[in-house]
DNA sequence: CTCATTTTCTGAACCAGATTCAAAATCATT
DNA sequence: AATGATTTTGAATCTGGTTCAGAAAATGAG
């Protein structure tokens, strides 16, 4: 009935409350000073209130999580969608992310936090599950363009899984926003411009899969153009004036 | 005098322990049930002595990491004075890698909660400072192995800084430990056999840098019988018996 | 060897903050 | 409006990290 529909959406309405403020919380004063009372106070609720929500800090956690893959989704879509060559949709993808943790940048900071045993451990099983499953997406976005890819002739999987493609592009995509995140890292060694360094490899690993048409890692030119040809045809809207600072 | 040499002995000795104790700790019952107090305890003695050693909780697992990435040193200079092929001696260095998290494996779990804000924030100035100079030499071994590289002619930097040539490795891996310790995420995209996978998508890349000679990424035998040289001539001690499970 | 002084160790007390739960408030239904 | 069910509340509870006043041990002078 009409009742419990109303009650639902209250439901719903009150938990993105708490999940809006509680990633404020966390831009505003970093991960480590998220505190359950704070938010419930913030949402002028209790305490209890918000347990009724979440199972516990770590859930809330994994829920914001979710939510910003959410998002994440969206970008990756685009891409899937995008009349260019697989390659250049395929680089995109990680365009995309990075232009992605420019827009939330809580997002790789708080994923690399979930996925720790401590807080992933702690988390309630249902919210673990529902965060693979907003993740899911993500994977079948690049699946379909790596079947493209083959259709096409641009890649021969040489009978590996599809998604074994990429496998390389996602663990150096994440593994570049954890440096980033870990400071300190990068300066010891003096690497300046990490995401810009990123797609020079980015671009030479898809070359030495044979994904086509092979593209110079180190033409700079050629570099920056396409990812301006991203940025303008795929991403417009999140790359108004000052994005140049991205990549 | 000798005495404060004595005093100072003893006071790194009980560090030691305290340090063992609490990799134990974690060892046995996950990072996420180490409690000050049952280290201290676990040593015979009190919670305030521990505190003289390790400003707080997130201090002691900083400098357990340093400890494993002292010997995850040991691991890296051993490809530097490896007498074979620059790209196979780079190529050890990530077969190296996954065999240290064989045997250590709580290390990459450690390290990726400790470059967490959360941790790194909460330690100690002195010792995030600690363990960035314990990893420097990680990247100093593979700069020297980058080096010979250019020197021999297998690898052409294109002006861009030496570390740069391997920090596609680097993040690649690093974000592949991630992924096998996110529970869940591999299998839901259906992928086995992570490292395996990783070593594909390194050769991948290292031929797209043009690192040479190249090396089918695709080939099964050809990389199988790499693995194994690398295995039986650079971490024979490592690997006696089952070490078929790694790779 | 003894005693005063300094250093180190101890663990119970303290504290922050997550979590719970009995009582109060609100809602739905007759 | 009364009754019973549901939801909300926030003070009390609980956990575990951290501190610190006093106890114990080491040092060194006389």
């Amino acid at each position: 009935m009409a009742i419990q529909d109303r009650k639902e959406r209250q439901l719903a309405e009150r938990e993105q409350l708490f999940l809006n403020a509680a990633r404020e919380q966390i831009c505003q004063d970093g991960l480590l000073s998220l505190q359950m009372a704070k938010v419930a106070r913030a949402c002028d609720y209790a305490t209890g209130t918000l347990y009724q929500h979440f199972a516990s800090k770590e859930d809330l956690l994994v829920a914001i999580c979710s939510e910003l893959v959410d998002k994440r989704v969206e970008i990756f879509n685009r891409l899937v969608t995008w009349e260019a060559p697989t390659r250049e949709r395929i680089f995109g993808i990680a365009v995309g992310d990075i232009i992605f943790a420019h827009h939330f940048p809580e997002h790789f900071r708080l994923a690399q936090f979930v996925f720790t045993e401590v807080v992933w451990q702690a988390a309630s099983a249902k919210r673990r599950q529902q965060l693979l499953e907003t993740s899911k997406p993500l994977g079948d976005a690049v699946q379909r363009i790596i079947e493209d890819a083959v259709s096409a002739g641009d890649l021969d999987p040489h009978g590996r899984p599809l998604l074994e493609m990429t496998l390389g592009q996602w663990t150096m995509t994440l593994g570049m926003h954890n440096l980033v995140h870990a400071e300190g890292v990068l300066e010891l060694y003096n690497l300046r411009d990490p995401y810009r360094m990123l797609l020079r490899q980015l671009n030479a690993l898809l070359n030495g899969l044979g994904w086509q048409p092979q593209q110079d890692p180190f033409d700079e030119p050629a570099l920056e153009a396409l990812v301006q040809r991203i940025q303008g045809n795929v991403f417009a809207d999140l790359c108004e004036n000052g994005c140049d600072d991205k990549p």
